[in-house]
DNA sequence: CGTCTATTTGAATGTACTCAAAAGCGGTGG
DNA sequence: CCACCGCTTTTGAGTACATTCAAATAGACG
């Protein structure tokens, strides 16, 4: 199988030698998954932390109104689990779905505390990644302190760039949190190119 | 000085020996701060991890607007920084001000890198409390995303609780996003021990 | 005591939601 | 290949949530 996608994203933090990259890649697993599968149930513990080869996926929950929210999308190259529930082993509360034909690879989490002790590095890149989502999800809380839906809409566009035309507008709706007649009419009548 | 509330925080999730102990606390500093005192100012490189030993803390930005916008408080026992200057070195988006005369002690940047080489269990110890703050930032993107300013209000005051008698209503609003004004109608009008 | 800021209250406005109905679009089976 | 079904998108009307602005009141602090 091919990971030389993974060991790019990987070694963009820390420098694996062969061996090293040996180890990694044998914990590795490569997957196919159809179009609207689920990866992870809420309420399910989290076992793996998946890395999107190609693809798109989903990770949402139910809100108290009945209400599919999205909490982030993962395409080509990124990863995705809930690192909660990965981590402390807690149920999850989110759910993680296909939005098209997907491959992932995915990391046990089993396999995570061998992984630790044979190459301590790993500890530090995975505190990176974390804090690389820190920080993400930093910026999300200062748009939604601050910012209009308009406004949330086009940061939208920024932080994911070329995912829009993969989802239904439905779904940019979800993530941002507004309904799904209110995104079309700003869409629409708007002025999204002229002001602001 | 004293560092038995920091040791027994931190000894939550790592176990110390003495001479880690040591090691530890000879890289830490205490200091006092009185009122309404800058800790960090955005723009600048945040170059310390700071514990609240006694006191009350708000890290905020200034949105677009020119409005005062409170990412988090920090009371007793509680960590704060700014983690991407913190740990990237780059300059911050916060500003860091005390709310009362308060005692913290600081871990210094500089002082990090030894730190986990001495001893490595602090890599595990930062990723650790890194995954609570991932935990606590998920919740406040779910509120933001599925809640009105009422139900953000009573969260906010299940997850700070006590604190509110410590803050101005002025400075609850900017936490929660919203205007003074309209805190002050919520919290008047209603309803909040009735309903919902 | 006076000044400065925070809080309250109300009116007018804007942003976003719900509900409903119509139109569009994609996939499936006959 | 077409017709139908189900889901998404659009549009509009009415409503609810939240903001701005302004003015009055209350509190905090030197």
């Amino acid at each position: 199988m091919d990971y030389n996608s993974i060991l790019k994203k990987v070694q963009q933090y820390i420098i694996l030698n062969e061996q090293e990259i040996d180890f990694f890649t044998s914990v590795l697993s490569f997957k196919k998954v159809k179009k609207k599968e689920f990866i992870l149930n809420s309420g399910k513990v989290c076992s793996n932390y998946y890395y999107v080869v190609k693809g798109c996926i989903k990770k949402y929950y139910i809100n108290s109104e009945g209400k599919e929210r999205i909490f982030e999308f993962a395409i080509e190259n990124q990863w995705i689990s809930d690192q909660n529930s990965f981590w402390i082993q807690t149920p999850s509360i989110f759910d993680i779905e296909t939005i098209e034909d997907t491959e992932i690879i995915q990391l046990k989490r089993i396999d995570i505390e061998p992984l630790l002790t044979r190459i301590p590095k790993f500890e530090r890149y995975f505190r990176l990644i974390g804090n690389d989502l820190l920080f993400k999800q930093e910026r999300r809380i200062k748009q939604n302190l601050s910012c209009s839906a308009k406004e949330r809409y086009k940061d939208f566009l920024q932080d994911y760039p070329n995912i829009e035309p993969r989802l239904s507008q439905r779904q940019v709706a979800s993530y941002l949190g507004v309904s799904p007649e209110f995104l079309s009419s700003l869409r629409n009548k708007s002025n999204l190119i002229s002001n602001t």
